[in-house]
DNA sequence: AAAGTGATTGTCT
DNA sequence: GACAATCACTTTC
């Protein structure tokens, strides 16, 4: 087992969803990595979760990825958008990650291209940041660290403080529409719905090292 | 700054 | 034919 593997299976879901927050996010381009630190995350919890593809363990010819080891992407199509979910737990077991808000860190310059906006607007959403590392469902049911885009836990950064919300878009789900299982840096920039005011402008909510 | 609406497309019933 | 783990734009305060 990779360590990527353990992390990704030996705690739960959700402590997973939190503790992917300052890990690197790496892209392997024909014209070198891209690299970001990733800053929002939802953990969906499987056959008990109402707001989850995987209620009820409904498969589907969509989520079969979700019932693959730890490390599987699992990518699908929303509207005109591709969101990025990391499988977590063992094989049969289909929770995951999704990843809703990311940090450049090396090559803006290519996300930009991709994507033409101002900074403040690149990265914040599950949608834009698949846009801006140019990526579509290409990659789904794929193992992380063998596809081009892979998890780096040795290159990290620890936030000052973490958020704890409901996740966003989940309504008329019971008790799992409230659920607090949507997790961001506190002060990042690159979050999703986030007030101006509420971004630390000097730090972006990182502990200084 | 918050709330509302339309765009647009694959997926599932 | 309904609906969706979104986004961008408009309206309103």
């Amino acid at each position: 087992m990779t360590d990527t593997e353990r992390f990704l299976s030996t705690q739960t879901t959700p402590a997973i969803a939190a503790a992917l927050l300052g890990k690197q996010l790496r892209l392997q381009t024909t014209t070198g990595a891209l690299t970001a630190w990733i800053t929002e995350t939802e953990a969906y919890l499987g056959a008990a979760d109402a707001g989850a593809h995987a209620y009820k363990n409904h498969q589907t010819a969509r989520n079969q990825a979700l019932w693959q080891p730890a490390g599987t992407i699992y990518n699908y199509q929303m509207r005109t958008w591709y969101l990025l979910n990391i499988v977590t737990q063992a094989a049969g077991i289909p929770e995951c990650v999704l990843i809703r808000g990311i940090e450049p860190a090396v090559g803006m310059t290519q996300m930009q291209q991709r994507r033409p906006v101002p900074v403040a607007n690149l990265t914040n959403g599950p949608g834009k940041l698949m846009q801006a590392l140019g990526l579509d469902r290409r990659l789904n049911g794929q193992p992380l660290q063998l596809a081009t885009l892979s998890l780096d836990l040795h290159h990290d950064r620890h936030p000052q403080r973490v958020v704890t919300t409901p996740r966003i878009g989940i309504v008329n789900k019971g008790e799992w529409t409230t659920a607090p299982l949507r997790f961001f840096v506190a002060g990042n920039p690159f979050v999703s719905k986030l007030p101006r005011r509420a971004i630390d402008h000097k730090h972006h909510g990182w502990i200084t090292s």
